[in-house]
DNA sequence: CTGGGGATGGGGCCC
DNA sequence: GGGGCCCCATCCCCA
């Protein structure tokens, strides 16, 4: 029995020994490792630090250079132009580092039927983001705020820099204050709930000679919590330039919102309250094939993702986003495209052909001209400013709904500035279209959500407005109102009836 | 050519 | 009178 006890003392200290022996192995493992680590981490932060410096060596450089053959052409400019162009040539060179996001349009949602939509009919609670234009007390920049678009290579931050610039260095403003000089905010806002997500586009306009902008403003509910520099939004969040026409304020929903400061440190420090923001959002909810890609190599969907946020400022009070008269022309010699593949594209869904539609559109018309009412940014030009493809062919607009399926001409004969239709003040977030009361504004950017209140009770389909549910309620229920004067033809619908009568009377 | 659906503008009603 | 809301007409696209 004693040898039993001593035998098992003994095993046991040789376990403790064992045991103790591994610990310290373990742990100088772990150290090792965890030295190497840190040594790789530094080395690492060293050569990002070079890499940067060097960067912003060669962007200055670069505008430098660029500024001299700008300072020609703005001889012939207003001064106010020749105001933003030294703000972009300036812009460029702080900024040398880029969010690489990409950001599909929300319209390029695929309805699925097990999506979330919980609004039933009639209850018509969606809620969306709304720009509404304001009519504009002043004419401040008019016209004489136009950028060329022959500029060999803009910088994709310009927008953002633009504005920035502005309040940073207000001493350039002071070059032209007329033009410069921050406008008393203007904007009201409502961004609300659209099934998680968030979009803005604030788009300037551009003309024969000029270049066109569009800020979009992206939320999605890809992912739980949306990451900034995913969704491109590395950069929004900034108290509101001086110059900045457009100030996107969020409601206030239980969104947080982070930051990250626009520094070339950003990737390194993570968030920081002062700049770009991110957005939590419910997934769940905005799953629409949705999707955001690092790619850079889609450089103007991540220009464009980046330029919005150096626009939007955020403010958790409005829901309206209130703009000045807004026209948006668009016009220049290289097309105009989405520069996005097709198949990136949700398959079938209508809005994806719409933006395909028009990018082919532009593709095969390079002179588009894209002249709506609803869109202008007429004054505070630091707003307009240039997409910045290095490519000029790539010149990235959004304008796509409203061009899509030739509402285009709609649009312009139907000017909302012609003062006898209602304003246009409300603008819709994604694409910048003008509709003349929140409501319409709400259930087109329906559009872009996917969002589809209304439910048939009698099969899966759902509809985005109630009149096209009643409208297919007919299928159900075999009504055909509409009845040809001529034959026996009935219709359920009006539009084929008279489309029918042509028919008869041999129309085509 | 028809059927179905998407999208938008206009007008009426109510507050 | 103006804005919000709702309904309807209309046009368009696609299968």
């Amino acid at each position: 029995m004693a040898d039993c006890l001593v035998f098992h003392t003994q095993i046991a200290s040789i376990m403790e020994v064992l045991a103790n022996a591994a610990v310290a192995e373990i742990c100088k493992l772990v150290d090792d490792d965890y030295a190497v680590f840190r040594l790789e981490i530094t080395q690492s932060r060293k050569e990002n630090r070079t890499l940067r410096r060097k960067l912003l060596e060669l962007k200055v450089a670069r505008e430098r250079a660029e500024r001299t053959t700008q300072e020609r052409v703005l001889a012939s400019r207003p001064s106010s132009v020749k105001i933003l162009d030294q703000y972009r040539g300036m812009a460029r060179g702080h900024l040398t580092e880029g969010h690489g996001s990409f950001v599909k349009p929300a319209g390029h949602n695929t309805y699925r039927d097990d999506q979330p939509i919980t609004v039933d009919e009639g209850s018509g609670t969606s809620t969306q983001q709304v720009i509404i234009i304001e009519s504009a007390e002043t004419e401040a920049a008019g016209s004489g705020v136009k950028l060329e678009r022959s500029e060999r290579e803009e910088d994709p931050w310009h927008s953002r820099d633009t504005q920035t610039r502005a309040a940073v260095e207000p001493h350039v403003a002071t070059k032209d204050p007329p033009t410069i000089a921050p406008a008393p905010p203007r904007t009201r806002h409502r961004i609300t709930e659209v099934s998680g997500t968030q979009n803005a586009v604030l788009k300037s306009e551009t003309d024969t000679d000029t270049l066109t902008v569009t800020h979009r403003l992206l939320r999605t509910g890809s992912d739980h919590r949306s990451d900034p520099e995913r969704l491109g939004l590395g950069r929004l969040g900034c108290p509101p330039a001086s110059g900045s026409e457009y100030l996107l304020h969020s409601n206030p929903s239980p969104r947080t919102v982070h930051s990250l400061r626009d520094s070339g440190d950003a990737f390194e420090t993570g968030n920081d309250l002062s700049c770009s923001y991110t957005t939590e959002m419910d997934p769940g909810i905005m799953p629409l094939g949705l999707e955001t890609l690092t790619d850079l190599s889609r450089g103007d969907w991540n220009r464009y993702s980046s330029s919005v946020y150096s626009e939007g400022c955020l403010d958790k009070k409005g829901e309206v986003v209130v703009v000045d008269e807004v026209t948006v022309k668009v016009e220049g010699d290289a097309p105009l495209t989405w520069n996005v593949d097709k198949t990136d594209l949700g398959e079938g869904h209508s809005q994806g052909r719409d933006f395909l539609n028009y990018r082919e559109s532009l593709e095969t018309n390079p002179n588009v001209t894209t002249q709506s009412p609803l869109h202008t940014v007429r004054d505070r030009e630091s707003v307009s400013t240039s997409m910045g493809p290095s490519n000029s062919q790539d010149h990235v607009l959004f304008d796509q709904v409203l061009n899509s399926k030739g509402q285009k001409a709609k649009a312009q004969g139907r000017g909302a500035t012609s003062g006898k239709s209602k304003e246009k003040r409300f603008l819709c977030i994604f694409c910048n279209k003008g509709f003349s009361c929140p409501q319409k504004v709400e259930i087109h950017q329906r559009v872009h959500t996917g969002e589809k209140p209304f439910g048939c009770t009698q099969c899966h389909m759902r509809f985005a407005e109630a009149g096209n549910l009643k409208k297919h309620q007919r299928v159900h229920t075999g009504e055909k109102p509409f009845s040809c004067t001529q034959c026996h033809m009935r219709f359920a619908q009006a539009g084929h009836l008279k489309r029918h009568q042509r028919v008869h009377k041999g129309e085509k």
